[in-house]
DNA sequence: TCGATCTGAAATAACGTTGTCTAACTATAG
DNA sequence: CTATAGTTAGACAACGTTATTTCAGATCGA
C-alpha cells in the first residue's frame, strides 16, 4: 500500500509545475485551458485527494473545524444540540468534532487541551457541573467560545441560556392557577445552575401569589429518575396535602411519574424539558420547553459569524420558554 | 491578538534547540533534567500548546481522529452509536468527527470526501438508504472502514449488522403465539435494507405458521412517527380485524402508539428497537432489540486494531437480537 | 594518557500545502 | 516595430512539527 499521492506527483504527471496544481485545485482563475485539463486527468488518473490538515497548518488557513463539548451525546438533548450545530455549520464547509464530558471537570479540561491542540477553529460548550480549571487561566490566544446552558466566568466569549427562572415560574404559576396550594419541587443539586435558576423561579411564583414556601416541599439531590422516584415517593407518602409537582428537568419528570404510580395518587404535573414519551402518557405530560434545536443553531451562527471575520462582541441571550400543557397539569 | 506560541518560540525562550523542545514534548527519555526544567517553565510561561494538525502532517503520523457518517445524530439510535464510538476511541486518545448524511446519497459522499481531505484515519458508515457513489469507484488509498447496519459491496472492509430478519422473525413468531392472525407490518420504505430485512423476517415467520400474508396488511414509506400514526389509523379503521402490528422501526412503534389511542383500540404490539419510552407505557411496550452500544464500540475497538498496526483482515458481524416483553404483545 | 564507547543536544531536512515574487509570454497602443 | 501593460506559469520560501544525522563532551578501561 503506497502513500497518498500529493500535489507533486500530480504537478510530475501533468508536467506542470506544483504551483499551478495549486491553484487548478483552489479554483483560482488565470489557469490555461490545456494545462487544465491536463492537470484534471493528472488528478483523476493518480486519485489525487488534497491534503486539509497540511493546508491548515499555513499562516491564515484553518481546519474549518469546531469542537464541541457536551455532557453526554447519547442523551436526546445533547444530540439535538449537537446536530443543529453540526448542521448549520457544515453550511459553511465545516465539520463538527463531538466529545462528551460526562459532566467531569477532568476529563472536560483534558478535551478542551487536545481540541485545541487539534487547532479547532472555535469551541463551543456546555459546562460540565463539576467544574474544573478556570477559563481565565488558560493562556491566549483562544478560539472563538460559545457556552450554552451554564454561565461561565469568563468575559470574552457568548453564552446561550434558557430562561429557567422565568419557565419555572410559569409552570408553578400554571399549577397555582389550577388551584393547587401545595407545590413540591423536584430536582438534582442546587449546584447545578439551571436548578439553582429553576429553583428561584419556583419560589418567586409561590411568594407572588402569597403562598409561603415549605422547605420540606422541595426535594433535591435526584440525580437520576430513579432517585426521583424514591424521593417523590416518601413525600407523597409523609405529606398527603401535596396536590401538584413541578419536576426540574426530565428526569426529576420520569421519576415522579413513577413515584405516581407507586403511591396510587396523581397530584398535578410540570416538567421542565420536553421528552419524547411526553405526549405518550394518559394523561400528556405538561412540560416548560425551549428550542433546542434553534438553541445549537444560533450557538454556531455566533461562531461561524466570528470566524467570518466580523468582530466578536461577546453576546448574552436567553432564549424564552413555552409552556406545553398535555393534561398532567390539572389537579 | 498575536498567533499562538512555536516550539520556536518555546526554544528560544528556554535557550535550547528547537528538536530539544520536540523531545521534551513527545515525553521522550534522555533529557537533561535541568533543561527540561527551564522547557516546562517556557512552556508554561508562553502558553505553548503543540499544534497536532502541523504533527499530523509528518510521514507515519496521523490525525488521531475517526470518521463516522451516520443518518442522523438527532435520532436516540444514532447518537447511542456514536456516543459508544467517541467512547472506545477516546481511550485511545482518537477525537471523532461525526457528520450526519440525512440518509441522501450525494451529501453522504461529500461527507466522505472532506473526512478524507480532512486525513481522519478511518472511517465508520451507516450507508445512507439513497446510495450514491460505488465505493469501489473511490481510489485508494483509503482508511480502515467499517460499515454499520446496512452491508455494502466492497470487499476490503468490515460490516457489522443485526440480525433483522432473525429479530422480526422472533417478533412476529411471537405474536402469533400470543394467537394473532392478522398481523400488520408497519415501517419504512423497503429500499432501505434492515426495513427490507425486517420485512421478509415477518413473512418468512408468518409462512412458516401457515398463515397467508397479504399485501395489505404491510404498510410501508413511514418515514416519521406522525407518518406512521396516519397510516396505521386508517389501517385499523379499515380493516378491524386486524389484531397485531409488529412496527418495524422505533418511530413506527411511536406512531402505531398514537394510532391506538385516536382509533381506541389496542392490538397487539412488538416493535423493532427499544426506545426510552417503551418501559413507560401502561403496558410496556414490547420490542426487539439489539446492543447499539455494543455495536459501537464493536466499530470502534475493529478499527482501532486495524490502525494500531494489526493485519485487517475484513470481518463481518451480526449482532444478536433479544425480545423484551413488556406486556404490549398480549391480544 | 589515550582511544573507544556512550550520552545528550543541536543542525538540517523533510512532510504537503500556499503566498510572494520573478520571468516569460501576449496583447495593445503609439 | 517598439514600448508598455497585462496575464499566466514557475521557483522558492515559508507554516510547525519530527526523524535523521552530526557533533561535542563525558565516561571508562587499559
Amino acid at each position: 500500500m503506497t502513500g497518498n499521492p500529493t500535489m507533486i506527483d500530480v504537478a510530475r504527471e501533468a508536467d506542470v509545475a506544483l504551483k499551478t496544481v495549486s491553484r487548478f485545485v483552489n479554483g483560482e482563475t488565470n489557469i490555461n485551458p490545456a494545462m487544465a485539463e491536463r492537470i484534471a486527468a493528472a488528478i483523476a488518473k493518480l486519485g489525487y485527494r488534497r491534503n486539509l490538515a497540511a493546508a491548515s497548518i499555513r499562516p491564515g488557513w484553518t481546519s474549518k473545524t469546531i469542537g464541541l463539548i457536551i455532557s453526554d451525546l447519547a442523551n436526546p438533548y445533547y444530540s439535538t444540540l449537537a446536530r443543529a450545530i453540526e448542521g448549520t455549520a457544515r453550511e459553511q464547509g465545516y465539520l463538527v468534532i463531538s466529545a462528551s464530558s460526562d459532566e467531569d471537570g477532568a476529563q472536560h479540561d483534558r478535551l478542551v487541551d487536545r481540541l485545541l491542540e487539534q487547532r479547532v477553529d472555535a469551541l463551543i460548550i456546555v459546562p460540565p457541573r463539576d467544574a474544573g480549571r478556570a477559563w481565565s487561566d488558560l493562556p491566549p490566544p483562544l478560539p472563538p467560545l460559545v457556552f450554552l446552558d451554564r454561565p461561565v466566568d469568563f468575559a470574552s466569549s457568548s453564552v446561550i441560556l434558557a430562561d429557567n427562572i422565568g419557565g419555572a415560574g410559569d409552570a408553578t404559576s400554571a399549577l397555582l392557577a389550577e388551584g393547587a396550594r401545595r407545590i413540591a419541587f423536584v430536582g438534582d443539586s442546587l449546584a447545578i445552575h439551571t436548578m439553582d435558576e429553576r429553583h428561584a423561579g419556583y419560589l418567586t411564583a409561590l411568594r407572588r401569589a402569597g403562598i409561603p414556601d415549605e422547605a420540606s416541599l422541595t426535594v433535591v439531590g435526584a440525580h437520576s429518575s430513579d432517585e426521583a422516584t424514591a424521593a417523590v415517593s416518601a413525600l407523597l407518602r409523609e405529606d398527603p396535602s401535596v396536590d401538584a409537582v413541578f419536576a426540574a428537568n426530565n428526569r426529576a419528570t420520569i421519576g415522579a411519574l413513577r413515584a405516581f404510580r407507586e403511591v396510587g395518587r396523581r397530584p398535578a404535573l410540570i416538567g421542565f424539558d420536553d421528552f419524547e414519551a411526553a405526549q405518550l402518557y394518559e394523561p400528556g405530560v405538561s412540560v416548560v420547553t425551549h428550542d433546542v434545536s434553534e438553541m445549537g443553531a444560533l450557538a454556531a451562527r455566533i461562531v461561524l459569524r466570528s470566524l467570518s471575520g466580523s468582530p466578536a462582541e461577546p453576546e448574552t441571550h436567553v432564549l424564552p420558554t413555552r409552556l406545553i400543557f398535555r393534561g398532567s397539569e390539572k389537579l
